[in-house]
DNA sequence: GTCGATGCAAACAGTTTGCAACCAC
DNA sequence: GTGGTTGCAAACTGTTTGCATCGAC
């Protein structure tokens, strides 16, 4: 089971004040900075421990790390998340599960798992027209 | 400009001949074990030059690396992978556009890409029932 | 007191890069 | 001959792991 320690709760605050998908690093940098003492194999292993207990969402960053994000929301659903600031918006899940069976029946596959991610420039980061 | 070298005519021969999407290290190991002798480096930079030329489509293993597939279909459209051979299909682009355009505007985000990642187990792989 | 969590540093895996030799054009 | 390409090995980045210590329950 998991034991409430001061560094994980100190990354649980950070990613619940934290609309943006963070990477490990991010996370460990801002928590030293923050005079959180913490060694980063603890926010890996944090990370991953809660990860697996459902409390965060992760996503691949497209440059070889793994973004994480407070979630609790348990229905489908995706996120729309800013490439250059990493703010994410919760969007509502896409019903594709017709789509997919019909389309993964003819194929022949089974236990098909549908991942949508979905990428943009959010206001603050848009050019504002320049 | 390309340049035709041996080396890229056996990757993208192993390419052309596969269905499954490989990792660099997997093109690597094939070409070695047909007696292609390729440095490593050369198949990280050629799948890199081939992928940006278009030759290729990339996916994210999940488990850190990087697969790559030869694609020339210039329509939009996802891949239906098998997450144990590796084995991919092509699907047809789902229509995405108008839910993608109107939940984005909504939110003041712009520029958005959508990636839809599917995988399952195709008929090779799934248990036949016991 | 027990056993999971932490910190440190070394180990790892995948990938990139510097540089000289090489070869397609 | 020129300039992109290759091979090698070393460097890098993100991540994991071994082990002794620490601390939550």
């Amino acid at each position: 089971m998991q034991r409430a320690t001061r560094q994980r709760a100190a990354i649980l605050e950070l990613l619940k004040d934290s609309t943006q998908f963070l990477s490990a690093q991010q996370v460990h940098g801002a928590l030293t900075s923050q005079d959180h003492a913490i060694a980063l194999a603890t926010v890996y292993r944090a990370l991953q421990a809660l990860t697996r207990a459902g409390e965060l969402d992760v996503r691949y960053s497209g440059d070889g790390e793994h973004l994480y994000r407070r979630c609790t929301r348990s229905d489908p659903h995706h996120h729309l998340l800013c490439r250059h600031c990493g703010a994410a918006v919760d969007l509502p899940g896409i019903p594709l599960e017709q789509w997919v069976t019909r389309h993964a029946q003819k194929h022949g596959f089974t236990d098909v798992h549908t991942t949508v991610e979905l990428d943009g420039e959010c206001s603050s980061c848009a050019p504002s027209g320049g």
